[in-house]
RNA sequence: GGCGCGAUAGCAAAGCGGUUAUGCACCGGAUUGCAAAUCCGUGAAGGGCGGUUCGACUCCGCCUCGCGCCUCCA
Protein backbone atom coordinates (compact mmCIF):
# COMPACT_ATOMS: atom_id res chain seq x y z
CA UNK A 1 0.00 0.00 0.00
CA UNK A 2 1.44 3.16 -0.86
CA UNK A 3 0.97 6.03 1.48
CA UNK A 4 1.81 9.75 0.45
CA UNK A 5 2.87 12.34 2.21
CA UNK A 6 0.18 15.02 1.49
CA UNK A 7 1.52 18.76 1.62
CA UNK A 8 -2.67 19.69 2.07
CA UNK A 9 -3.35 17.36 4.97
CA UNK A 10 0.30 17.44 6.46
CA UNK A 11 0.51 13.76 6.84
CA UNK A 12 1.20 10.49 5.19
CA UNK A 13 -1.87 8.78 3.46
CA UNK A 14 -3.06 5.76 1.95
CA UNK A 15 -2.90 7.27 -1.93
CA UNK A 16 -5.93 5.91 -3.28
CA UNK A 17 -6.39 7.06 -6.98
CA UNK A 18 -9.69 8.94 -8.77
CA UNK A 19 -9.80 6.07 -11.42
CA UNK A 20 -8.84 2.98 -10.05
CA UNK A 21 -5.47 1.56 -11.17
CA UNK A 22 -4.79 5.13 -12.92
CA UNK A 23 -3.03 7.92 -11.83
CA UNK A 24 -3.29 11.71 -12.95
CA UNK A 25 -0.11 13.47 -12.22
CA UNK A 26 0.87 17.20 -13.12
CA UNK A 27 4.21 18.76 -12.28
CA UNK A 28 5.43 22.45 -12.53
CA UNK A 29 8.46 22.21 -14.37
CA UNK A 30 10.52 25.06 -15.60
CA UNK A 31 10.74 28.64 -16.74
CA UNK A 32 12.73 28.31 -19.77
CA UNK A 33 15.13 31.85 -20.01
CA UNK A 34 18.51 29.90 -18.63
CA UNK A 35 19.67 26.53 -17.91
CA UNK A 36 18.52 24.34 -15.46
CA UNK A 37 20.16 23.99 -12.13
CA UNK A 38 20.73 21.69 -10.14
CA UNK A 39 17.36 22.80 -8.25
CA UNK A 40 15.70 22.14 -11.39
CA UNK A 41 17.75 18.42 -10.92
CA UNK A 42 16.23 17.65 -8.27
CA UNK A 43 12.15 18.24 -9.32
CA UNK A 44 13.37 16.40 -12.15
CA UNK A 45 14.90 13.41 -10.94
CA UNK A 46 12.34 13.62 -7.91
CA UNK A 47 9.29 13.24 -9.93
CA UNK A 48 10.82 11.15 -12.44
CA UNK A 49 11.27 8.61 -9.50
CA UNK A 50 7.92 8.63 -8.43
CA UNK A 51 6.60 8.65 -11.84
CA UNK A 52 8.54 5.07 -12.17
CA UNK A 53 7.06 4.16 -8.93
CA UNK A 54 3.94 4.60 -9.55
CA UNK A 55 4.30 2.50 -12.78
CA UNK A 56 6.20 -0.09 -11.34
CA UNK A 57 3.60 -0.20 -8.85
CA UNK A 58 0.83 -1.45 -11.90
CA UNK A 59 -0.48 2.24 -12.12
CA UNK A 60 -1.76 3.12 -15.56
CA UNK A 61 0.23 6.97 -14.83
CA UNK A 62 -0.27 10.08 -17.33
CA UNK A 63 1.95 11.88 -16.08
CA UNK A 64 2.15 15.97 -17.09
CA UNK A 65 4.99 18.45 -16.90
CA UNK A 66 4.48 21.83 -18.24
CA UNK A 67 7.02 24.40 -19.71
CA UNK A 68 6.25 28.21 -19.00
CA UNK A 69 7.44 29.77 -22.11
CA UNK A 70 6.16 32.69 -21.26
CA UNK A 71 6.67 35.30 -18.44
CA UNK A 72 8.48 38.44 -17.40
CA UNK A 73 11.89 37.31 -17.74
CA UNK A 74 11.35 35.40 -20.26
CA UNK A 75 10.31 38.76 -21.84
CA UNK A 76 13.21 40.84 -20.08
CA UNK A 77 15.85 38.45 -21.14
CA UNK A 78 14.60 38.06 -24.45
CA UNK A 79 14.96 41.76 -24.71
CA UNK A 80 18.53 41.99 -23.36
CA UNK A 81 20.01 39.08 -26.02
CA UNK A 82 17.93 40.68 -28.87
CA UNK A 83 16.55 37.44 -29.64
CA UNK A 84 12.54 36.29 -30.36
CA UNK A 85 10.69 34.92 -27.36
CA UNK A 86 10.41 31.75 -29.42
CA UNK A 87 14.13 31.64 -30.31
CA UNK A 88 15.16 31.69 -26.47
CA UNK A 89 12.74 29.10 -24.76
CA UNK A 90 13.17 26.69 -27.88
CA UNK A 91 16.88 27.10 -27.24
CA UNK A 92 16.39 26.57 -23.50
CA UNK A 93 13.57 23.77 -23.64
CA UNK A 94 16.40 22.06 -26.05
CA UNK A 95 18.64 22.04 -23.29
CA UNK A 96 16.75 21.31 -20.43
CA UNK A 97 15.82 18.11 -22.51
CA UNK A 98 19.61 17.77 -22.72
CA UNK A 99 19.69 18.02 -19.00
CA UNK A 100 16.80 16.01 -18.29
CA UNK A 101 17.90 13.02 -20.58
CA UNK A 102 21.78 12.87 -18.78
CA UNK A 103 20.51 12.25 -15.80
CA UNK A 104 18.13 9.37 -16.91
CA UNK A 105 14.70 11.43 -16.52
CA UNK A 106 11.63 9.58 -18.73
CA UNK A 107 9.98 11.94 -20.81
CA UNK A 108 6.60 13.27 -18.99
CA UNK A 109 3.39 11.99 -21.29
CA UNK A 110 2.49 15.24 -21.95
CA UNK A 111 4.52 18.29 -21.55
CA UNK A 112 2.64 21.02 -22.42
CA UNK A 113 3.74 24.98 -23.54
CA UNK A 114 1.96 27.86 -21.90
CA UNK A 115 1.87 29.51 -25.13
CA UNK A 116 -0.23 26.67 -26.83
CA UNK A 117 -3.12 26.97 -24.15
CA UNK A 118 -4.01 30.60 -24.20
CA UNK A 119 -7.33 29.83 -25.12
CA UNK A 120 -8.07 27.63 -22.54
CA UNK A 121 -6.95 30.26 -20.15
CA UNK A 122 -9.16 32.28 -21.80
CA UNK A 123 -11.76 29.98 -21.13
CA UNK A 124 -11.16 29.67 -17.55
CA UNK A 125 -10.37 33.23 -16.53
CA UNK A 126 -14.37 34.07 -18.19
CA UNK A 127 -15.38 31.23 -16.24
CA UNK A 128 -13.68 33.00 -13.09
CA UNK A 129 -15.12 36.55 -14.01
CA UNK A 130 -18.88 34.74 -14.16
CA UNK A 131 -18.28 32.86 -10.95
CA UNK A 132 -17.51 36.22 -8.79
CA UNK A 133 -14.24 35.48 -8.43
CA UNK A 134 -12.56 38.12 -11.14
CA UNK A 135 -12.66 41.37 -11.70
CA UNK A 136 -11.40 43.98 -14.33
CA UNK A 137 -9.01 46.37 -12.32
CA UNK A 138 -8.35 50.14 -13.72
CA UNK A 139 -4.84 49.02 -15.24
CA UNK A 140 -6.58 47.00 -17.32
CA UNK A 141 -5.24 43.56 -15.60
CA UNK A 142 -7.86 41.09 -14.78
CA UNK A 143 -7.73 40.30 -11.42
CA UNK A 144 -8.39 37.02 -9.06
CA UNK A 145 -10.64 38.33 -5.97
CA UNK A 146 -8.66 36.03 -3.30
CA UNK A 147 -11.24 37.00 -0.39
CA UNK A 148 -14.06 35.77 -2.27
CA UNK A 149 -12.29 31.93 -2.79
CA UNK A 150 -13.13 30.91 1.17
CA UNK A 151 -10.50 27.90 1.12
CA UNK A 152 -7.52 30.24 0.35
CA UNK A 153 -4.60 29.57 2.27
CA UNK A 154 -5.22 26.06 3.11
CA UNK A 155 -2.61 24.53 1.20
CA UNK A 156 0.29 26.62 2.70
CA UNK A 157 -1.27 26.89 6.07
CA UNK A 158 -1.59 30.88 6.21
CA UNK A 159 -4.72 32.84 6.72
CA UNK A 160 -5.77 36.09 4.98
CA UNK A 161 -4.75 38.14 8.06
CA UNK A 162 -1.54 36.74 8.34
CA UNK A 163 -0.94 37.18 5.02
CA UNK A 164 -1.76 40.82 5.01
CA UNK A 165 -0.01 41.43 8.26
CA UNK A 166 3.23 40.54 6.73
CA UNK A 167 4.93 44.04 5.24
CA UNK A 168 6.27 42.28 2.30
CA UNK A 169 3.03 42.39 0.18
CA UNK A 170 3.26 45.22 -2.16
CA UNK A 171 -0.19 47.65 -1.64
CA UNK A 172 -0.06 48.90 -5.03
CA UNK A 173 -1.79 48.98 -8.74
CA UNK A 174 -5.07 48.22 -9.49
CA UNK A 175 -5.81 45.56 -6.84
CA UNK A 176 -8.89 45.34 -4.83
CA UNK A 177 -6.57 43.45 -2.27
CA UNK A 178 -2.99 43.33 -2.39
CA UNK A 179 -3.30 39.98 -1.98
CA UNK A 180 -4.94 39.27 -5.51
CA UNK A 181 -3.43 38.31 -8.24
CA UNK A 182 -2.94 38.96 -12.05
CA UNK A 183 -5.17 36.03 -14.49
CA UNK A 184 -4.64 38.51 -17.44
CA UNK A 185 -1.99 41.09 -17.66
CA UNK A 186 -2.99 44.00 -19.99
CA UNK A 187 -0.41 44.89 -23.42
CA UNK A 188 2.13 47.56 -22.33
CA UNK A 189 2.96 49.84 -25.67
CA UNK A 190 6.49 48.85 -25.28
CA UNK A 191 5.56 45.14 -25.61
CA UNK A 192 6.17 43.45 -28.37
CA UNK A 193 2.89 41.30 -30.71
CA UNK A 194 5.10 38.34 -29.59
CA UNK A 195 3.68 38.82 -26.15
CA UNK A 196 0.45 39.74 -27.14
CA UNK A 197 -3.27 37.77 -27.34
CA UNK A 198 -6.39 38.66 -27.97
CA UNK A 199 -8.77 38.58 -25.09
CA UNK A 200 -12.40 39.97 -24.16
CA UNK A 201 -10.82 42.74 -21.90
CA UNK A 202 -8.25 43.71 -24.98
CA UNK A 203 -4.60 42.41 -25.84
CA UNK A 204 -2.26 40.94 -23.19
CA UNK A 205 -0.98 37.56 -21.92
CA UNK A 206 -1.52 35.19 -19.34
CA UNK A 207 -0.69 35.47 -15.93
CA UNK A 208 1.77 32.89 -14.62
CA UNK A 209 -0.65 31.00 -12.68
CA UNK A 210 -3.41 30.43 -14.71
CA UNK A 211 -1.95 28.37 -17.16
CA UNK A 212 -1.28 25.08 -14.86
CA UNK A 213 -5.21 25.45 -14.18
CA UNK A 214 -5.91 25.70 -17.65
CA UNK A 215 -3.58 22.68 -18.74
CA UNK A 216 -3.90 20.47 -15.74
CA UNK A 217 -7.65 20.38 -16.09
CA UNK A 218 -7.17 20.44 -19.97
CA UNK A 219 -5.07 17.19 -20.27
CA UNK A 220 -5.80 15.51 -17.02
CA UNK A 221 -9.07 16.91 -16.62
CA UNK A 222 -10.75 19.12 -13.22
CA UNK A 223 -9.94 16.86 -10.93
CA UNK A 224 -6.59 15.04 -10.51
CA UNK A 225 -4.62 12.77 -8.42
CA UNK A 226 -1.47 14.61 -7.84
CA UNK A 227 0.17 17.58 -8.21
CA UNK A 228 3.89 18.33 -7.83
CA UNK A 229 6.31 20.88 -7.63
CA UNK A 230 9.51 22.42 -5.44
CA UNK A 231 8.23 23.32 -2.30
CA UNK A 232 8.67 27.25 -3.01
CA UNK A 233 5.54 26.88 -5.27
CA UNK A 234 3.38 25.97 -2.30
CA UNK A 235 2.95 29.69 -1.61
CA UNK A 236 1.34 31.74 -3.48
CA UNK A 237 1.38 29.55 -7.20
CA UNK A 238 0.16 26.32 -5.90
CA UNK A 239 -2.61 27.99 -3.43
CA UNK A 240 -3.49 30.53 -6.69
CA UNK A 241 -4.05 27.19 -9.04
CA UNK A 242 -6.27 25.87 -5.97
CA UNK A 243 -8.02 28.76 -6.43
CA UNK A 244 -8.30 29.43 -9.78
CA UNK A 245 -9.21 25.25 -10.67
CA UNK A 246 -11.92 25.35 -7.69
CA UNK A 247 -13.18 28.76 -8.43
CA UNK A 248 -13.75 27.52 -11.98
CA UNK A 249 -14.62 24.16 -11.93
CA UNK A 250 -16.46 24.57 -8.70
CA UNK A 251 -15.36 20.83 -7.63
CA UNK A 252 -12.05 19.60 -6.16
CA UNK A 253 -9.16 20.37 -7.99
CA UNK A 254 -6.34 17.71 -6.56
CA UNK A 255 -5.62 14.87 -3.53
CA UNK A 256 -2.44 14.83 -3.27
CA UNK A 257 0.04 17.62 -3.35
CA UNK A 258 3.46 16.70 -3.05
CA UNK A 259 6.71 19.06 -2.56
CA UNK A 260 10.29 18.26 -2.87
CA UNK A 261 12.71 19.90 -0.56
CA UNK A 262 15.32 22.85 -1.66
CA UNK A 263 18.99 21.98 -2.86
CA UNK A 264 21.51 23.96 -0.84
CA UNK A 265 24.67 25.36 -0.91
CA UNK A 266 26.62 26.11 2.56
CA UNK A 267 23.08 25.66 4.06
CA UNK A 268 21.23 28.34 1.60
CA UNK A 269 18.89 27.33 -0.62
CA UNK A 270 19.82 27.34 -4.22
CA UNK A 271 18.73 30.01 -5.87
CA UNK A 272 18.74 32.33 -8.61
CA UNK A 273 18.88 35.83 -6.94
CA UNK A 274 21.16 34.56 -4.21
CA UNK A 275 23.52 33.89 -7.30
CA UNK A 276 24.53 30.34 -5.39
CA UNK A 277 23.40 27.97 -8.12
CA UNK A 278 25.49 25.72 -10.34
CA UNK A 279 23.62 24.41 -13.30
CA UNK A 280 23.42 20.96 -13.93
CA UNK A 281 25.81 20.91 -17.03
CA UNK A 282 27.89 22.36 -14.72
CA UNK A 283 28.05 19.96 -12.77
CA UNK A 284 28.10 17.30 -15.65
CA UNK A 285 31.20 18.35 -16.42
CA UNK A 286 32.54 17.24 -13.27
CA UNK A 287 30.53 14.24 -12.10
CA UNK A 288 28.90 11.16 -13.47
CA UNK A 289 25.03 11.89 -14.53
CA UNK A 290 24.27 8.77 -12.38
CA UNK A 291 26.27 10.36 -9.71
CA UNK A 292 23.97 13.35 -9.77
CA UNK A 293 20.83 11.38 -10.25
CA UNK A 294 22.21 8.73 -7.42
CA UNK A 295 23.29 11.96 -5.02
CA UNK A 296 19.61 13.42 -5.09
CA UNK A 297 17.96 9.77 -5.20
CA UNK A 298 19.60 8.80 -1.73
CA UNK A 299 18.00 11.47 0.15
CA UNK A 300 14.73 11.39 1.12
CA UNK A 301 12.62 13.96 -1.64
CA UNK A 302 11.71 16.04 1.17
CA UNK A 303 14.55 16.61 3.11
CA UNK A 304 17.03 19.55 1.91
CA UNK A 305 19.41 18.34 0.63
CA UNK A 306 22.85 20.13 0.75
CA UNK A 307 25.41 20.22 -2.65
CA UNK A 308 28.89 20.50 -2.61
CA UNK A 309 31.70 18.18 -4.23
CA UNK A 310 32.45 16.53 -1.14
CA UNK A 311 29.28 15.12 -0.83
CA UNK A 312 29.02 14.68 -4.87
CA UNK A 313 32.33 12.64 -4.05
CA UNK A 314 30.84 10.58 -1.62
CA UNK A 315 27.85 9.57 -3.67
CA UNK A 316 30.68 8.58 -6.24
CA UNK A 317 32.19 6.24 -3.99
CA UNK A 318 29.13 5.08 -3.28
CA UNK A 319 27.60 3.96 -6.65
CA UNK A 320 31.17 2.95 -7.31
CA UNK A 321 31.06 0.18 -4.73
CA UNK A 322 27.04 -0.97 -6.33
CA UNK A 323 28.87 -1.27 -9.71
CA UNK A 324 31.75 -3.01 -8.23
CA UNK A 325 29.19 -5.79 -7.31
CA UNK A 326 28.16 -6.08 -10.66
CA UNK A 327 31.06 -6.12 -11.90
CA UNK A 328 31.91 -9.68 -13.21
CA UNK A 329 28.72 -11.08 -12.80
CA UNK A 330 26.36 -12.12 -15.61
CA UNK A 331 23.16 -10.59 -15.22
CA UNK A 332 20.19 -11.30 -17.40
CA UNK A 333 20.19 -10.00 -21.02
CA UNK A 334 19.00 -6.16 -21.51
CA UNK A 335 15.99 -5.81 -23.12
CA UNK A 336 16.72 -3.88 -26.09
CA UNK A 337 14.49 -4.32 -28.92
CA UNK A 338 11.18 -2.73 -28.43
CA UNK A 339 8.89 -5.60 -28.39
CA UNK A 340 11.28 -7.16 -25.47
CA UNK A 341 11.06 -3.67 -23.86
CA UNK A 342 7.31 -3.65 -23.99
CA UNK A 343 7.16 -6.91 -22.36
CA UNK A 344 9.19 -5.67 -19.84
CA UNK A 345 6.88 -2.78 -19.25
CA UNK A 346 3.74 -4.49 -19.00
CA UNK A 347 5.46 -6.99 -16.90
CA UNK A 348 6.56 -4.41 -14.61
CA UNK A 349 3.14 -3.45 -13.81
CA UNK A 350 1.39 -6.45 -13.93
CA UNK A 351 3.83 -7.90 -11.58
CA UNK A 352 4.19 -5.29 -9.27
CA UNK A 353 0.12 -4.88 -9.28
CA UNK A 354 -0.26 -8.44 -8.63
CA UNK A 355 2.00 -7.93 -5.77
CA UNK A 356 0.04 -4.46 -4.57
CA UNK A 357 -3.14 -6.25 -4.41
CA UNK A 358 -1.72 -9.02 -2.12
CA UNK A 359 -3.03 -12.79 -2.89
CA UNK A 360 -5.09 -12.82 -5.99
CA UNK A 361 -4.90 -14.28 -8.83
CA UNK A 362 -3.76 -11.77 -10.89
CA UNK A 363 -0.29 -12.43 -10.30
CA UNK A 364 -0.20 -15.78 -12.02
CA UNK A 365 -1.43 -14.30 -15.47
CA UNK A 366 0.08 -11.04 -15.78
CA UNK A 367 3.55 -11.94 -13.86
CA UNK A 368 5.35 -14.35 -16.85
CA UNK A 369 6.88 -11.37 -18.99
CA UNK A 370 8.55 -10.53 -15.37
CA UNK A 371 9.03 -13.12 -13.16
CA UNK A 372 12.27 -14.39 -14.18
CA UNK A 373 13.36 -10.60 -14.24
CA UNK A 374 12.08 -9.27 -10.80
CA UNK A 375 10.65 -11.62 -7.97
CA UNK A 376 9.08 -8.98 -5.59
CA UNK A 377 8.49 -11.92 -2.80
CA UNK A 378 12.83 -11.70 -2.18
CA UNK A 379 13.38 -10.26 0.81
CA UNK A 380 15.43 -7.42 -0.65
CA UNK A 381 12.68 -7.02 -3.16
CA UNK A 382 10.10 -6.96 -0.31
CA UNK A 383 12.40 -4.50 1.92
CA UNK A 384 12.73 -2.21 -1.15
CA UNK A 385 9.19 -2.05 -1.96
CA UNK A 386 7.88 -1.26 1.56
CA UNK A 387 10.35 1.97 1.36
CA UNK A 388 9.40 3.04 -2.00
CA UNK A 389 5.52 2.93 -0.75
CA UNK A 390 6.61 4.93 2.37
CA UNK A 391 5.93 7.94 0.52
CA UNK A 392 8.90 6.76 -1.34
CA UNK A 393 11.79 6.35 1.06
CA UNK A 394 14.25 6.53 -1.63
CA UNK A 395 17.37 6.11 1.10
CA UNK A 396 15.82 3.11 2.79
CA UNK A 397 15.51 1.57 -0.80
CA UNK A 398 18.73 2.42 -1.64
CA UNK A 399 20.03 0.79 1.28
CA UNK A 400 18.76 -2.55 0.34
CA UNK A 401 20.54 -1.83 -2.88
CA UNK A 402 23.49 -1.77 -0.70
CA UNK A 403 22.54 -5.15 1.05
CA UNK A 404 21.95 -6.99 -1.84
CA UNK A 405 25.45 -5.59 -2.79
CA UNK A 406 27.13 -7.25 -0.28
CA UNK A 407 24.96 -10.32 -0.95
CA UNK A 408 26.46 -10.48 -4.78
CA UNK A 409 30.15 -9.80 -3.03
CA UNK A 410 29.38 -12.82 -0.75
CA UNK A 411 27.96 -15.61 -2.74
CA UNK A 412 28.41 -14.21 -6.30
CA UNK A 413 24.84 -15.02 -7.41
CA UNK A 414 23.93 -13.86 -10.74
CA UNK A 415 20.24 -13.99 -8.95
CA UNK A 416 21.35 -11.60 -6.48
CA UNK A 417 23.22 -9.01 -8.83
CA UNK A 418 19.97 -9.49 -11.15
CA UNK A 419 18.24 -8.78 -8.31
CA UNK A 420 20.19 -5.65 -7.91
CA UNK A 421 20.24 -4.35 -10.93
CA UNK A 422 16.59 -4.61 -11.34
CA UNK A 423 16.00 -3.34 -8.16
CA UNK A 424 18.30 -0.07 -8.85
CA UNK A 425 16.52 0.01 -12.57
CA UNK A 426 13.49 1.03 -10.21
CA UNK A 427 14.83 3.89 -9.61
CA UNK A 428 16.93 4.36 -12.98
CA UNK A 429 20.14 3.82 -11.58
CA UNK A 430 22.73 0.68 -12.33
CA UNK A 431 21.43 0.00 -15.96
CA UNK A 432 24.65 0.80 -17.96
CA UNK A 433 27.67 -1.92 -18.40
CA UNK A 434 29.63 -1.60 -15.19
CA UNK A 435 33.04 -1.07 -16.64
CA UNK A 436 32.02 1.57 -18.72
CA UNK A 437 30.63 3.73 -15.28
CA UNK A 438 33.73 2.35 -13.91
CA UNK A 439 36.22 2.91 -16.19
CA UNK A 440 34.01 6.51 -17.66
CA UNK A 441 35.12 9.52 -15.13
CA UNK A 442 35.08 12.38 -16.40
CA UNK A 443 37.97 11.83 -19.17
CA UNK A 444 40.00 15.05 -18.31
CA UNK A 445 43.26 14.02 -19.67
CA UNK A 446 45.12 10.81 -19.02
CA UNK A 447 45.87 8.03 -20.42
CA UNK A 448 43.61 6.27 -23.15
CA UNK A 449 42.19 2.91 -23.04
CA UNK A 450 45.24 1.38 -25.59
CA UNK A 451 47.96 3.01 -22.78
CA UNK A 452 46.27 1.49 -20.39
CA UNK A 453 45.80 -1.70 -21.23
CA UNK A 454 49.73 -1.82 -22.75
CA UNK A 455 50.54 -0.96 -18.89
CA UNK A 456 48.86 -3.35 -17.92
CA UNK A 457 50.81 -5.67 -20.33
CA UNK A 458 53.91 -4.47 -19.14
CA UNK A 459 53.28 -4.77 -15.34
CA UNK A 460 51.88 -8.49 -16.11
CA UNK A 461 54.76 -9.79 -17.91
CA UNK A 462 57.01 -7.91 -14.71
CA UNK A 463 55.41 -9.61 -11.96
CA UNK A 464 55.55 -12.95 -13.99
CA UNK A 465 59.54 -11.72 -14.04
CA UNK A 466 59.31 -10.81 -10.27
CA UNK A 467 60.19 -7.67 -10.72
CA UNK A 468 57.37 -5.90 -8.73
CA UNK A 469 59.50 -2.68 -8.22
CA UNK A 470 58.92 -2.30 -12.45
CA UNK A 471 55.12 -3.82 -11.28
CA UNK A 472 54.64 -1.27 -8.64
CA UNK A 473 56.32 1.52 -10.25
CA UNK A 474 53.58 0.53 -13.31
CA UNK A 475 50.67 0.72 -10.91
CA UNK A 476 52.06 4.25 -9.19
CA UNK A 477 52.67 5.78 -12.76
CA UNK A 478 49.05 4.90 -13.79
CA UNK A 479 47.70 6.12 -10.16
CA UNK A 480 48.91 9.64 -10.18
CA UNK A 481 46.49 9.68 -13.64
CA UNK A 482 43.64 9.03 -11.34
CA UNK A 483 43.76 4.71 -12.55
CA UNK A 484 43.54 1.98 -10.26
CA UNK A 485 44.28 -1.12 -10.67
CA UNK A 486 43.11 -3.86 -9.50
CA UNK A 487 44.00 -7.40 -9.76
CA UNK A 488 41.81 -10.51 -9.37
CA UNK A 489 41.46 -14.21 -9.93
CA UNK A 490 40.14 -13.08 -13.34
CA UNK A 491 42.89 -10.93 -13.94
CA UNK A 492 44.02 -7.07 -14.03
CA UNK A 493 41.20 -4.80 -13.98
CA UNK A 494 40.83 -0.94 -14.02
CA UNK A 495 38.89 2.04 -13.12
CA UNK A 496 39.04 5.44 -12.80
CA UNK A 497 39.53 7.48 -9.23
C1' G B 1 6.18 39.92 12.94
C1' G B 2 2.97 35.49 11.03
C1' C B 3 3.20 30.37 9.46
C1' G B 4 5.90 25.86 8.60
C1' C B 5 10.02 22.29 8.61
C1' G B 6 14.27 20.32 10.85
C1' A B 7 18.26 19.05 14.77
C1' U B 8 20.85 11.26 14.46
C1' A B 9 27.73 8.90 15.18
C1' G B 10 33.98 12.28 11.86
C1' C B 11 30.79 13.33 7.17
C1' A B 12 26.12 12.00 4.65
C1' A B 13 21.42 9.80 5.69
C1' A B 14 16.91 6.29 7.16
C1' G B 15 13.72 3.26 10.03
C1' C B 16 12.16 2.25 14.78
C1' G B 17 9.00 2.92 21.98
C1' G B 18 12.95 -2.27 23.95
C1' U B 19 16.59 -6.24 19.07
C1' U B 20 23.10 -4.39 13.33
C1' A B 21 20.06 0.86 9.18
C1' U B 22 22.97 2.07 4.95
C1' G B 23 27.27 4.66 2.33
C1' C B 24 32.03 7.13 3.00
C1' A B 25 35.97 7.73 6.65
C1' C B 26 38.45 5.17 10.98
C1' C B 27 40.47 0.69 13.61
C1' G B 28 41.54 -4.90 13.79
C1' G B 29 41.60 -9.43 10.87
C1' A B 30 41.24 -12.48 6.20
C1' U B 31 42.87 -12.18 1.19
C1' U B 32 47.19 -10.05 -1.88
C1' G B 33 54.32 -10.35 -3.65
C1' C B 34 52.64 -5.35 -1.98
C1' A B 35 48.26 -2.82 -3.06
C1' A B 36 43.30 -2.08 -4.76
C1' A B 37 38.67 -4.49 -4.62
C1' U B 38 36.11 -7.89 -1.55
C1' C B 39 34.84 -10.45 2.98
C1' C B 40 34.68 -10.85 8.49
C1' G B 41 34.85 -8.07 12.95
C1' U B 42 35.24 -3.69 16.47
C1' G B 43 34.41 1.10 17.70
C1' A B 44 31.35 5.51 17.00
C1' A B 45 24.77 8.48 17.55
C1' G B 46 20.45 10.87 18.43
C1' G B 47 20.82 19.75 20.42
C1' G B 48 19.22 21.15 25.86
C1' C B 49 15.51 20.70 29.93
C1' G B 50 11.24 18.41 31.67
C1' G B 51 7.00 14.84 31.08
C1' U B 52 4.49 10.03 29.67
C1' U B 53 6.35 4.83 30.09
C1' C B 54 8.78 -0.98 33.15
C1' G B 55 11.67 1.19 29.11
C1' A B 56 12.41 6.97 24.43
C1' C B 57 16.79 8.59 19.46
C1' U B 58 11.61 7.21 18.55
C1' C B 59 5.50 10.02 21.90
C1' C B 60 4.21 15.11 24.49
C1' G B 61 5.69 20.13 26.25
C1' C B 62 9.20 23.99 26.67
C1' C B 63 13.95 26.08 25.25
C1' U B 64 18.09 26.75 21.98
C1' C B 65 19.94 26.64 17.20
C1' G B 66 19.34 26.06 11.80
C1' C B 67 16.38 26.38 7.41
C1' G B 68 12.20 27.85 4.51
C1' C B 69 7.60 30.45 2.97
C1' C B 70 4.99 35.15 3.61
C1' U B 71 7.93 39.00 -3.45
C1' C B 72 9.93 35.91 -8.81
C1' C B 73 11.87 31.18 -7.59
C1' A B 74 12.06 23.92 -8.44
Amino acid sequence: MLKIYNTLSRDKREFIPITPDAVRMYVCGMTVYDYCHLGHARVLVVFDMAYRWLKASGFDVTYVRNITDIDDKIIRRAAENKESIHALTQRFIAAMHEDADALGVQRPDHEPCATQYVPQMLEMIEKLEENGLAYRAADGDVNYAVRKFPGYGNLSGKSLEDLRAGERVDVTDGKNDPLDFVLWKHARDSESDEVKWDSPWGKGRPGWHIECSAMGSEILGKHFDIHGGGADLQFPHHENEIAQSEGAHKCRFVNYWMHNGFVRVDEEKMSKSLGNFFTIREVLKKYDAEVVRFFILRAHYRSPLNYSDMHLDDAKGALTRLYTALKFLPVRPEPSTTLRTKGLVEGERGDASAHATSTNSRQASTGSARTDLMDWNEPHARRFKAAMDDDFNTPEAVAVLFDLANEVNRTQSAEAASQLKALAGVLGLLQRDPQAFLQGGAGEGGFDDTVISAQIEARITAKKSKNFAEADRIRKELLETGIVLEDSAMGTTWRRV
